[in-house]
RNA sequence: GGUGGGGUGGCCGAGUGGUCAGGCAGCGGCCUGCAAAGCCGUCUACGCGGGUUCGAAUCCCGUCUCCACCUCCA
């Protein structure tokens, strides 16, 4: 068994490798808790989510660290004068946290915070400092900047010439060597809260957007790890100036660059100035937690998601199709728990065989509806073994997809005094219906039905009894 | 201007040389008192123009076009 992972650096797909046999060490870019999470957070973390259960699934164990950036010129900006900048971190945070859980996103192994780890920062700075790759400002501010001249690999990542690149926006020119130089450390400023300002060897401050992950993925994963994720739309500068730094100081840093797909929303990629920003509340009002699941890891990790509405109705296009899709296999494992007890099986080898090829879930899903069909038919043909066998397979699929409905991460199915009592009134209401029906009273039979319709409460006629569920 | 990724049937979405992706929707059939669900069958494909090849969605050349990143962004 060889599993496949796409290097964006490299731009090929590669053989895992794993640095420390039998270990997977993953280090994901999280975000920047300054505003409430959306699709594409969920996108990412989803995506990672996948990858480990995958591994693990293979034999693999796997560390993964994401972390959570909560000092950051937009979380400054962000707080009020009743609300302090870490009380947002903290808040915005706890709101990932839940929307990641929704989904049935995995905790990560760690999930450090960027304040917890600035001497680890301090260090490495003063690694690239000694090593001639960074330096003090010129204009005497406590400003730390990474020379990009001084390491001529800068650009390795994106294949871009230093030549072709803009200045970098973060911070006043006039102290750097070059334009196109970024922060390590930022120096305080008067109109900052002295809670956002650290001492360092080059003055009081605070670290640059780059430098946390750096120091971060070392920390907690070594100077050597296998993948470094995060979303296509970090690869720069983020991740071009992660690698500079890490490499010029000297680490092995990341085997792989791994990146996952945008979201868009009916064609545009989604941005506060259009508006049409689809926030993990937004998704999850629209479906089923465990169909926003489905949705989002349908489709291959690497290729952008289009949401596409029905005239802005978020819950009528994309998704409607999501749901229509999953309750298709959620109705066969319904109908085959009926023959028996249905176990988590083994997945089909074309299953593992996409899974291995990249994540490819796109075909993996492929071999689930495969294998749902087949326990379909097998139910129709009175074949109870065939069916049993299809359906824990279509589970052992969902499970690695984290997709299994009978996961009590979705919640409890059922129980409850008032499901109880609505059980009996259906049950009673399916029974005055059989009579009607044996008496060939279609009129009343069909009077019934309508009723529980009405009520959101579909009823099928299989060969020997009535089944109902709620729409 | 630089870097990267796309253009596949009504819609979504796989597929790097030769039998089928898969889903949603449609149509026909089976089943049903009628439905629903399920099963079987089925239609419209590979942006455009050349080329290589016995054979191309898949390789090569050209061309049109869309998108992302280069500026905070998962």
């Amino acid at each position: 068994m060889t599993i496949r992972i796409h290097d964006s650096r490299a731009q090929r797909t590669v053989d895992l490798a794993p640095v420390r046999a039998g270990e997977v060490s993953f280090y994901v870019c999280g975000p920047t808790v300054q505003s409430s999470p959306h699709v594409g957070h969920l996108r990412s973390a989803l995506a990672y989510d996948v990858w480990r259960r995958w591994l693990e699934h293979r034999g693999l164990r796997t560390t993964l660290v994401r972390n959570v950036t909560d000092i950051d010129d937009k979380v400054l900006a962000n707080a009020t004068d009743d609300e302090a900048w870490f009380a947002l971190a903290y808040r915005i945070e706890l709101e990932f946290t839940a929307a990641y859980r929704a989904i049935g996103i995995l905790p990560p192994t760690y999930e450090p915070r960027a304040t917890a780890s600035i001497p680890q920062m301090q260090e490495l700075i003063q690694t690239l400092i000694e090593r001639g790759h960074a330096y003090a400002a010129l204009d005497g501010s406590a400003d730390v900047y990474f020379d990009v001249r001084s390491w001529p690999e800068y650009g390795s990542l994106t294949r871009q010439r230093l030549e072709d690149l803009e200045p970098a926006g973060d911070a006043d020119p006039r102290g750097k060597r070059d334009t196109r130089d970024f922060a390590l450390w930022k120096a305080s400023k008067a109109d900052e809260p002295t809670t956002a300002s650290w001492a360092s060897p080059w003055g009081d401050g605070r670290p640059g957007w780059h430098i946390e992950c750096s120091a971060m993925a070392r920390r907690y994963l070594g100077d050597a790890f296998d993948v470094h994720g995060g979303g296509l739309d970090l690869r720069f500068p983020h991740h071009e100036n992660e690698l500079a730094q890490s490499t010029a100081a000297g680490l092995d840093f990341a085997s792989v660059w791994s990146h996952n797909g945008t979201v868009n929303v009916d064609g545009e990629k989604m941005s506060k100035s259009l508006g049409n920003s689809i926030f993990a509340h937004d998704l999850l009002a629209s479906a089923r937690p465990i169909v926003v699941r489905y949705f989002l890891a349908t489709p291959h990790y690497r290729s952008a998601i289009d949401i596409r509405t029905v005239e802005g109705v978020l819950a009528d296009g994309s998704l409607a199709e999501a749901e229509a899709a999953f309750a298709r296999i959620e109705g066969f494992l319904e109908r085959a728990g009926r023959l028996g007890e249905v176990q988590v099986g083994a997945v089909p080898d074309a299953f593992a065989a996409a899974m291995d090829d990249d994540l490819s879930t796109p075909q993996a899903v492929a071999a689930m509806h495969d294998a749902v069909r087949a326990g379909n038919a097998a139910i129709d043909a009175d074949e109870r073994d065939a069916a049993l066998a299809a359906a824990s397979a279509v589970r052992g699929m969902l499970g690695v997809l984290g997709l299994d409905p009978a996961d009590p991460a979705w919640g409890p199915t059922g129980g409850g005094a008032a499901d109880a009592a609505l059980g009996r009134l259906v049950e009673t209401l399916i029974a005055d219906r059989r009579a009607a029906r044996d008496a060939r009273d279609f009129a009343a039979a069909d009077r019934i039905r309508d009723a529980l319709a009405a009520s959101g409460i579909a009823v099928a006629d299989g060969k020997d009894d009535t089944t109902w569920s709620i729409a």
